[in-house]
DNA sequence: CTAAGTTATTTGTAATTACAAATATTGCAG
DNA sequence: CTGCAATATTTGTAATTACAAATAACTTAG
């Protein structure tokens, strides 16, 4: 029988620690009155404002037609607020409201914190290097589409 | 205004490489028949046959009531089967069936090229390294589980 | 022994999500 | 220009998920 141990195993490890600060930052940003997508979609126009919904999709790791959802109920709360620019008419780009942006004041300290418990005891240096690897597994799974798309039925 | 670097926010690069291969992953065990939840389960019980519910909701980091049904959709596709053991009748453990250690013996190489991809350009050192710190990041959120049950309604 | 509290799992139910199809707009070939 | 493929987003819809409540079984104080 092959091997594979789940103990040693990177995508489980990946997820068990992503799922585990995942549901506990979801509980805590619940006073807020938000869910942790749309805290994620707040997160990304903080990081950058005017994003199309295909640019806020990739950023969040949101599938689009879900964000489109969340994009819609932060509109509805107004939040955020949805424009049409002016020079593709298919395209739109998602921006915070004030109020968005005053919510996302409100969290940012919170979502600091978990980033701090979740680094405690690693040095600078460290989490330098974590981080870095991250964003190399990130990368390296562009490889993986490929091989996807290359099995797909395909246009030739 | 308050600082929050997305490209080096922790929480955010392990939920993208984290997402990004789980998405990748759905995809490619869908020609077995499973979803990714489901080969979750189905892996953490290569892992350890037997588990109980709440064993395998935290080894696979899958909620209670949601593994329930999963496990239940495996029991009935009899990939999985249920038992009440001797000791504790409240208790279930699962276990999978012939079937279902087949299943996994073929999904596993997919696996194992999953991790490789996303570990390729690492050295062996370097994957050991990203793999106990996040051993070490999942350990941290102890701490945030407390300091959650701290503030709740509380019985104390 | 028995009732009250605790633990393990399942079920009710509303919300969220993903896939596929639909819609809308653009760009380009002829 | 005009129609046809390509791109960007939304919507239809069925499945999945999470929270809370319910169920079932064990434990223990009295």
């Amino acid at each position: 029988m092959a091997r594979l141990d789940l103990a040693d195993y990177l995508p489980y490890l990946l997820n068990r620690a992503g799922s585990r600060i995942a549901a506990s930052f979801s509980q805590a940003v619940r006073i807020h009155g938000i869910t942790l997508p749309m805290w994620r979609v707040l997160a990304a126009l903080h990081h950058r404002e005017g994003q199309r919904m295909s640019e806020l999709a990739e950023t969040t790791a949101i599938e689009l037609s879900t964000l489109s959802r969340i994009v819609g109920t932060l509109a509805t709360r107004e939040l955020v607020a949805r424009t049409r620019p002016a020079g593709d008419a298919r395209t739109v780009t998602v921006h915070r409201t004030a109020a968005g942006r005053a919510l996302t004041g409100q969290v940012i300290p919170l979502a600091a914190h978990y980033e701090d418990v979740a680094l405690s005891g690693f040095s600078e240096d460290e989490a330098v290097v974590l981080k870095a690897m991250l964003r190399r597994v990130y990368a390296n799974m562009d490889r993986l589409e490929e091989e996807l798309d290359g099995e797909r039925p395909g246009v030739a």
